[in-house]
DNA sequence: CGCTAGCAATACGGCGCCGTATCAAGAACC
DNA sequence: GGTTCTTGATACGGCGCCGTATTGCTAGCG
């Protein structure tokens, strides 16, 4: 799996998926934006599910290696580490990111594949935050709870429409990041 | 507008969008839904994006309505009433209703209409919790901040998919809850 | 220089959905 | 009872998308 160049329609999967939910990635529209037409695409994908499933394990594998990657405190301080993975899932740093993110976790609320890749990145989320806060100090229980808060920020964060003003938000989500990281 | 009895089709689309987000509300499958055809809808509505737009508007109305009785604390000490706001916004409690507001959320990451009524609603919401922490005392920053947090947390905590196993989740919920009300 | 194998383009049939037009049946009113 | 109004059913054309089958182009090889 994850073989061959299919890659170039995973891609173009993803870009869609970010720009109009799953119900947005059609194969044709892909064709379109890849500038050919479906013909080829049948050959690498059995159907469209197949490349949905394939976007699915291409992307918890790679929110896997990030999350092992961003919480590897290489000389780092606890805290320095998780402010800056705050920094990492802001919105406004990374947009796509985000809203592939968001888009899958809407898509998973009805799609059993999809919700099993979220659940199985989430738990390696809070396993590795919730180990960061126990180097900080904390019990195992409050580390938990504490982890749990902070992914509930990272993403609900992406989802309020605070006013378009990027100033007050950003004012925000520091104001905000402190007290996670009291 | 809201006028008549084009309720019926409204309340179908909520029930479709909570089902399967906003792509998923088609007029013809609403019909069946109803065990009716489309020929009556027509009457009611100039075609598919009116219904939308209508149920935008019931929307934003419900919640308007809901947060002003929701944070009006008649009696009770502003610490409960937050606590009480949590448990309504508890997914566990209120699927549909959080299934409804994810789907819009998602809607709005591509329509500008729905952005709109999110954004109004967001709004009244901040402004609502934000003055009940300045009723606990915090001053008018940290009271902002203090509500952004609280809806992250509201929010957020639905769309992170912790192992189906409601009591971890449920013990989570009420230890992060507790770090929200210090 | 043919010959064959691989690959993308074209063409096709089918489905689900949109929105319009037309029609039939009942209610309301004279 | 007849005429108008309302309302839902039926029928239609069109579009976007799926998945399949067929056709050509290109390149590697004898």
């Amino acid at each position: 799996m994850s073989d061959g160049k299919g890659n170039v329609w995973v891609e173009a999967g993803f870009a869609e998926l970010a720009r109009a939910g799953v119900e947005g990635v059609r194969v044709e529209v892909l064709a379109k934006n890849l500038g050919v037409t479906k013909g080829g695409f049948y050959r690498r994908f059995a159907d469209r599910a197949a490349l949905l499933g394939a976007m699915l394990e291409r992307w918890r594998e790679g929110r896997a290696a990030a999350i092992a990657q961003q919480t590897s405190l290489d000389g780092q301080a606890p805290r320095e580490r998780l402010r800056a993975v705050i920094q990492l899932y802001s919105e406004r740093l990374n947009p796509d990111g985000m809203a592939i993110e968001l888009a899958i976790r809407q898509w998973a609320r009805s799609d059993e594949r999809a919700a099993a890749a979220v659940t199985s990145v989430d738990a390696a989320r809070l396993k590795h935050v919730a180990e960061l806060y126990r180097a900080t100090g904390l019990a195992a229980e409050e580390a938990d709870a504490q982890a749990f808060l902070f992914y509930c920020f990272i993403f609900g964060q992406s989802l309020l429409f605070v006013e378009r003003g990027a100033r007050k938000r950003s004012q925000l989500v520091t104001k905000s990041a402190e007290k996670l990281l009291d």
